[in-house]
DNA sequence: GCTTGAGCTTCCAGTCGCTGGAAGCCACAT
DNA sequence: ATGTGGCTTCCAGCGACTGGAAGCTCAAGC
């Protein structure tokens, strides 16, 4: 199968998945023509890490997780120390968009946006707290 | 002031001081010996970038920013407009990560994590169901 | 058989926002 | 005089692609 179905089927850019082959992940075999040759089981790995990215996997987890995946005999529990990191990793991060997202709201609440140049934002940002 | 004050007054380290000036964000003066000289208003600047930054906004934002931060007759409508877009973006964001940590969350409560091969977390990425 | 267009190949460069390191100048203390 | 630390410049690299150029291959239409 060329680059290009294995594309539509994976859901990956065709760039993509020969980034992938350069850095190691994915290589696929080549027919005599010198194209990509993507087997059934290929495509199943390239979706396989295409899901994994989506869900905030690094490369490097994919990597990881890839061999884990190849690994018949593999404990699930390796599989899961990964993915309790990475959940650790996602709290912490939408912890510290709302927080984010807190203070801006309360910025532009403030902020009576008309054509006046008094602007809490600005001052906000300028650490200027306006008491 | 030599960099490093303003490195320590501002909270941006001096490489990210000299990476803002080498882009045009922020310059400052030199002094005889070619230091890099900051006044307390260029501070107060990389103190508002730093900042701004902090909350999400890129380095370009920073820059519309900074002009309506140093222009006193900007209204403070444009202020909020772009402020919103971010509080915009901050949302999509913290929807997204919420719905990968509760998908991720739900795979790792169903991997009983020991040290059997069967893993449904793997499963679950390489698109088996387990049904 | 020839042309055309799509799809494939490689390689190089750019994105964003820094960050590290090397080589060399400058300032101040001992 | 010597050392130490801070400053300067420039170059390279991170992660994870993405865009583009130049050139080869394939399938279809005439």
């Amino acid at each position: 199968m060329n680059i290009g179905n294995a594309a539509r089927k994976s859901g990956l850019p065709p760039k993509t998945i020969r980034y992938y082959e350069e850095i190691g992940l994915i290589t696929a075999d080549r027919a005599s023509n010198g194209y990509r040759d993507y087997s059934g089981e290929d495509v199943h790995r390239l979706r396989f890490v295409q899901r994994a990215r989506s869900l905030g996997f690094s490369v490097e987890e994919c990597r990881q997780l890839l061999s884990l995946y190849s690994d018949r005999d593999r404990a699930s529990a390796d599989v899961k120390a990964i993915a309790i990191d990475k959940l650790g990793e996602i709290d912490r991060k939408i912890a510290e968009l709302t927080g984010l997202r807190d203070m801006l709201g309360h910025l532009v609440s403030n902020c009576h946006g008309d054509a006046r140049p008094d602007c809490p934002i600005i001052d906000g940002l300028s650490g200027r707290t306006g008491h």
